[in-house]
DNA sequence: AAAGTGCTCAACCGCCGGAAT
DNA sequence: GATTCCGGCGGTTGAGCACTT
């Protein structure tokens, strides 16, 4: 599947895993545990690179991994985070438990990048932006360097402290054990429930300096872009099951804004996050 | 049935940033 | 402070499969 056909003239296999490579990988990770990429192979006595048993193994062969039948909901709320973070494919995947950044990003790059030019108000919300406004987004996004243009036709958020180094994994829910036991995955049911609830915002900010990205965003014109109709207090914010949200650190960026929550960050009434203006 | 075309997705590459030296 | 090393990320590729003609 790689680009290059096996076995390149530095010794190195290359190309798809064998079920052999992959036994050899899977033991030892789970002897030695995850890391040290580049000696894993010679330790292991595989001839690969450190890259491409750290990439066989997230993508591939770690417990836990879900493959195929992306669902309704998933990739509904992969649209919404792609709408807010971009082409932030670690992220995204980091609140879809189960799934790969190189799944969502096939994912994207096969079906919904297709749809992003077919039916483009599917991923530009209902309302489109004025010209006016929307000119003003950009001279202002342009202007500042934490917050870049997407491709698509409407800005993103993108912070710089971005890298996600690490899955966020709800209190309630136990992965590795699961897969330590041999334990099947989730139903679908299940595993939705459980990404609505992990889409708390409170957790959703726990990838990013809060602060700094705030003091980015405030006085810039771009908030003002987001927010349509700012409210006067936080009230509307309520959890899934209906109950008000506003919880540190909740009310503490809720307090950045004056009381007035950006659209895309309230959780809606009913199952879906609401991520979308 | 065969050839052509399109699609999927595993794997590779280059770049970047943080840690170590 | 400069350099090197390593892990991680996003973009891209191309083999293999599915579908169409």
């Amino acid at each position: 599947m790689g680009r290059r056909p096996p076995c390149s003239q530095d010794g190195l296999n290359r190309g798809a895993w064998s079920s052999h490579e992959d036994k050899i990988l899977a033991d030892y990770v789970k002897v030695h545990g995850e890391g040290k990429w580049t000696d894993l192979p010679k330790r292991a006595g595989l001839k690969r690179g450190g890259k491409s048993c750290r990439l066989r193994w997230l993508n591939y062969l770690r417990p836990g991994i879900k493959r195929g039948n992306i669902s309704h909901e998933e990739e509904d709320l992969i649209i919404r985070l792609h709408k807010l973070l971009g082409n932030r494919w670690s992220l995204i995947a980091g609140r879809l438990p189960g799934r790969t950044d190189n799944e969502i990003k096939n994912y994207w790059n096969t079906k919904l990048g297709k749809e992003v030019k077919a039916i483009p108000e599917k991923f530009n919300g209902e309302k489109a932006q004025s010209k006016s406004k929307e000119r003003k987004a950009v001279a202002s996004l342009k202007a500042k360097a934490p917050i870049e243009l997407g491709k698509q036709s409407h800005p993103v958020i993108r912070p710089k402290a971005v890298r996600c180094t690490k899955v966020y994994i709800p209190p309630h829910r136990d992965d590795h054990k699961m897969a330590d036991q041999n334990l099947e995955p989730h139903s679908n049911e299940h595993a939705l429930e459980s990404i609505l609830e992990d889409v708390d915002p409170s957790n959703f900010f726990v990838d990013f300096d809060v602060e700094k990205l705030l003091s980015e965003l405030y006085d810039d014109d771009f908030l003002q872009v987001c927010m349509d109709e700012p409210r006067e207090d936080n009230s509307g914010v309520r959890g899934l099951d209906g109950r008000s949200m506003m919880l540190s650190p909740w009310s503490e960026i809720s307090h950045h804004f004056h009381g007035a929550m950006p659209e895309e960050w309230r959780i809606g009434d009913g199952l879906q996050p609401n991520l979308a203006p």
